[in-house]
RNA sequence: GGGCGCAUAGCUCAGUUGGUUCAGAGCACUUGGUUUACACCCAAGGGGUCGGGGGUUCGAAUCCCUCUGCGCCCA
């Protein structure tokens, strides 16, 4: 038989791969069964896999493979998201690039437009991820636009509207002029920027006198409609009552007093702009001011801008910058830092605006989804750390601005009957609307052609937020047979930039429409950076393919490799070697195979006793480690449960196990043995098979033809039973004797093949159980027992058991004592420290006493060992 | 400006309710090793005043205060 030394992962992924689709183990149906369900955080339809989804749905497919393994009825649906800006944006940029204007094509065809390229495009993701090993329910892939998705989103909005939940309202919205929409406040990122505030003169109606106000946005003096001072400001008694002159456009405007001014920031008086900025416009509304807005939807200057009309903002800035200046308008610049908002998606400078747009109310729609994770823990957030963020947003939070100047999305489902603001009717469809409309207006003359549906689309949250529900159909059919099976989910996995926008949402919508939570779990993933600390993002290029990164290290190699290092919400530093010591890992267990692979059986020979005694400890470890494996999961501390299992294959299994039960070279192993191991290496592909499927289904496959029904992807997860301490004990002491022989052989250089001897004085009983283990490991020749302690020997303790190995020629006598010496001077330290301890009574009367105890025995081990090693030293002098 | 969090070995991180020889792991590093499973290997080893200072306690990496440095969220 020849097998290859080193696992090729080109060779068997995609083979496996097919194989699990083509006998339909991914997919899920209701059953007798517990289910276990995740849905996945839809990426982008049109996105592509970047280190962040590796990430986030390696630990999904983590847990659902163990999940199935477990005996759960596991079902990981998985879809995409329409992202109306994004994919409108791209949308746009392509029409764009062969000359045609969004403008000039109507809603129909730059919908069709959009959906060519979501078949174009749409659904790449989800083939990426098949790469990487991900076991979803395919034939439940659902899309945020599908027929029924958008039903339910549109159900949604007529019922949150009938309830009084949604209203319309003119508001100042953050209006992207690149994307030429509004965006939520989350989608608005403030960043600080090096500008200049101008001081500019304004005359006062009436004289040659000038009141100067300082501000940052010298084009927007078209828009003023007031001047306001603080009444408490001496400085400007003489100002009360009077009027002001706008530079350049000459318009008159009031001189308002209000305490909201700052005394000290500035001159004292401030320029208001109720249309372009949200505080202008609280003043503007106290004292009823004029409302101007001067900007094109794309924020070049309209009309009221006079000569600067169609000029772009920042332009025009400029422009009027000169035009003041020759006018003796500016006074001065200084520098200035402000905070200025951007747009998340096109990074356009955001402006204040003030717009029709449809509110969602969201004071009492919090409540329920802030008692679920704060006060009765219902849906846990892991890490904890994240409850106080989502507390501190929860409980300020404001109304939800849920339609887009979009148009790829849901379309919302208001009708206008008439030219008046309030002239509309929100129905789930034309028709309805239509009979609503009659009823409203009292008017049955009314036609579908008169009604006119509202421009907007729905944020795209609004539709992501149901998701949960929404893939089993929860929302139009909530009695439906898959919806109350697989509902709640159990875990959701995703970052925690998308806490508010989505995860929050999705409780609220959980509790709103189900009175239950969408899901128990969320584990909050950290953010991939690079080794310089900044997140990986396609501007900085910083981000490895992805694609590649499989192709290089194996999709099971990069798996290990991203979880090796990453705790629930902590970022992960991305370092290449992560994936390369995943893939040596997965080439380990390869060869542990390929060794016991090439043995050959001997049905005569008897199992030696080393094999016995280290199968026994070896099944007494695993089950130690299956436990602590077990407590990792429950804890999500999915990178420690690789690394208990990494240790226990590598170290245990390996370095341990396999050469013990090794035979001599070119002698065959018995059965016993053979079967042994057989037994153990697969139930290390059991629990190592969430992490790196594919190479485990390979070596599984390989160890015996395996009926479809037996294909490890859907075997069990191993039994947990009692763990034998004592083994572990027994064995963890031989293993520091091995250790021991071992430091002797590498000082003096005595070659492993040489056999040596070992000779024990006893100070305290020892198990000889695991003798056969030393003898084997350490190539002794016979383990003696003695009573004195031998001359010309090289010595070491285990516990206060002292071993010799007799060495032919010389000894360095000096050495031999220096080191015991060393030894001696370290025992009584402690046995000092300890002692001062236990002779404190404000210790031994205040400590538990299991600790009292410990340190008792620790006094009496170390007395032991000083014991001995004073023995020995005068053994030698 | 408000809120949250972090600082432990060269790097990435564990350290659960203060108490085992508790100062740890993996990687990296140093030294040695060709008996064909694997050099993507084996063995042995070095390395930290737990960011600084103060306090509580019989006992502090762990709790409190303070300073310094960093990160995130919100306005």
């Amino acid at each position: 038989m020849s097998i290859a030394s080193k696992y090729d992962a080109s060779q068997v992924e995609d083979k496996w791969y097919t194989y699990w689709m083509e006998h339909n183990y991914f997919h899920s149906t209701p059953n007798e069964k517990k289910p276990y369900t995740i849905v996945i955080p839809p990426p982008n339809v049109t996105g592509v896999l970047h280190m962040g989804h590796m990430l986030n749905n390696t630990i999904q497919d983590v847990l659902i493979r163990r999940a199935r393994l477990t005996g759960l009825n596991a079902c990981w649906v998985p879809g995409t998201d329409h992202a109306s800006i994004a994919t409108e944006a791209k949308v746009v940029a392509k029409l764009a690039e062969q000359g045609i204007n969004k403008s000039d094509l109507t809603r129909e065809e730059f919908l069709k437009h959009a959906w060519e390229w979501k078949e174009e495009y749409g659904g790449v993701i989800l083939e990426q991820l098949k790469k990487l090993g991900a076991s979803c329910d395919w034939e439940r892939t659902k899309f945020t636009m599908d027929p029924e998705m958008s039903e339910a989103v549109i159900k949604t909005f007529v019922d949150l509207y009938n309830k009084g939940k949604i209203y319309r309202g003119y508001r100042m919205v953050n209006w992207d002029p690149e994307a030429k929409t509004t965006l939520s406040d989350e989608e608005v990122i403030h960043e600080e920027r090096q500008g200049l505030l101008y001081y500019l003169n304004y005359q006062i109606e009436g004289s040659e006198d000038f009141l100067t106000i300082a501000t940052t946005r010298p084009e927007t003096i078209f828009g003023d409609t007031a001047i306001c001072i603080n009444p408490n400001d001496d400085r400007f008694t003489h100002l009360k009552g009077k009027k002001a002159i706008v530079p350049i456009c000459g318009r008159v405007i009031p001189i308002i007093e209000d305490e909201y001014v700052d005394i000290e920031f500035g001159t004292g008086c401030l320029k208001v702009t109720p249309a372009h900025d949200e505080n202008d416009k609280v003043l503007g509304d106290k004292h009823n001011l004029e409302v101007i807005d001067i900007f094109n939807e794309d924020a070049s200057l309209n009309s009221f801008g006079l000569h600067y009309e169609g000029q772009d903002r920042f332009e025009a800035r400029k422009n009027i910058k000169k035009e003041l200046d020759q006018k003796g308008h500016l006074i001065k610049t200084e520098n200035h830092i402000n905070k200025v908002g951007t747009s998340e998606r096109t990074k356009a400078v955001i402006e204040p605006r003030l717009s029709d747009q449809w509110f969602l109310k969201m004071e009492d729609l919090v409540k329920p989804a802030i008692k679920a994770v704060l006060e009765t823990g219902q849906v846990q957030l892991f890490p904890k750390k994240f409850e106080n963020t989502y507390r501190h947003w929860m409980e300020n939070i404001r109304d939800w601005n849920i339609s887009r100047q979009l148009w790829w999305g849901q379309q919302i489902p208001a009708y206008y009957y008439g030219d008046g603001k309030e002239d509309f009717v929100v129905a789930e469809s034309i028709e309805e609307a239509l009979t609503l409309s009659r009823k409203r207006t009292q008017n049955d003359n009314i036609q579908l052609s008169d009604l006119r549906q509202d421009e907007d689309a729905l944020d795209t949250w609004f539709s992501s937020w149901l998701w949960p529900m929404s893939v089993f159909d929860g929302v139009r059919n909530p009695d439906n047979a898959e919806f109350k099976y697989y509902y709640p989910t159990n875990d959701l996995v995703t970052g925690p930039d998308i806490l508010f926008f989505w995860v929050a949402r999705m409780i609220i919508a959980g509790y709103e429409y189900t009175d239950e939570r969408p899901f128990n779990n969320v584990y909050l993933t950290g953010l991939v950076r690079d080794k310089q600390r900044r997140k990986m993002s396609k501007q900085l290029g910083n981000s490895p393919d992805a694609l590649k990164l499989i192709e290089q290290y194996g999709a099971d190699g990069v798996r290990v490799g991203l979880l090796l290092s990453s705790a629930a919400g902590n970022d992960l530093m991305f370092d290449e070697d992560l994936c390369n010591q995943g893939k040596s890992f997965v080439n380990k267990i390869w060869n542990a195979f390929r060794l016991i692979k090439g043995w050959e059986v001997s049905d005569t020979i008897k199992q030696p006793e080393s094999s016995k005694k280290g199968i026994e400890w070896y099944h007494a470890r695993f089950q130690q480690t299956l436990a602590e494996i077990e407590d990792h999961f429950s804890k999500y501390r999915i990178s420690d449960a690789l690394m208990a299992t990494y240790k226990l294959i590598w170290d245990d299994f390996c370095s341990w196990l396999l050469e013990i039960a090794k035979p001599a070279y070119q002698q065959p192993i018995d059965r016993k043995t053979y079967n042994d191991i057989i037994h153990a290496l697969e139930n290390n592909l059991r629990i190592l098979h969430p992490f790196a499927p594919f190479a485990t289904e390979e070596i599984w496959q390989t160890i015996k033809e395996r009926s479809s029904e037996e294909a490890l992807i859907i075997n069990h997860w191993p039994e947990q039973e009692a763990i034998d301490t004592k083994v572990i004990e027994g064995f963890e002491y031989a293993s520091h004797v091995i250790s021991g022989i071992r430091t002797i052989r590498k000082s003096k250089n005595i070659p492993f093949k040489d056999s040596i001897e070992l000779h024990l004085l006893s100070n305290e009983k020892v198990s000889s159980d695991f003798d056969s283990i030393i003898t084997k490991l350490g190539n002794i020749s016979e383990i003696e027992n003695t009573q004195t302690p031998l001359e010309k020997a090289l010595s070491f303790r285990v516990k206060s058991n002292e071993y010799f190995i007799p060495l032919t020629g010389t000894i360095d006598i000096e050495a031999e004592i220096a080191k015991i010496e060393d030894e001696l001077k370290y025992t009584k330290g402690f046995l000092v420290s300890v002692s001062k301890k236990l002779s404190n009574e404000r210790f031994v009367n205040n400590a538990p006493e299991k600790v009292v105890a410990i340190e008792k025995q620790k006094l009496a081990d170390a007395e032991a060992k000083v014991e001995a090693l004073e023995k020995r030293l005068a053994s030698l002098s």
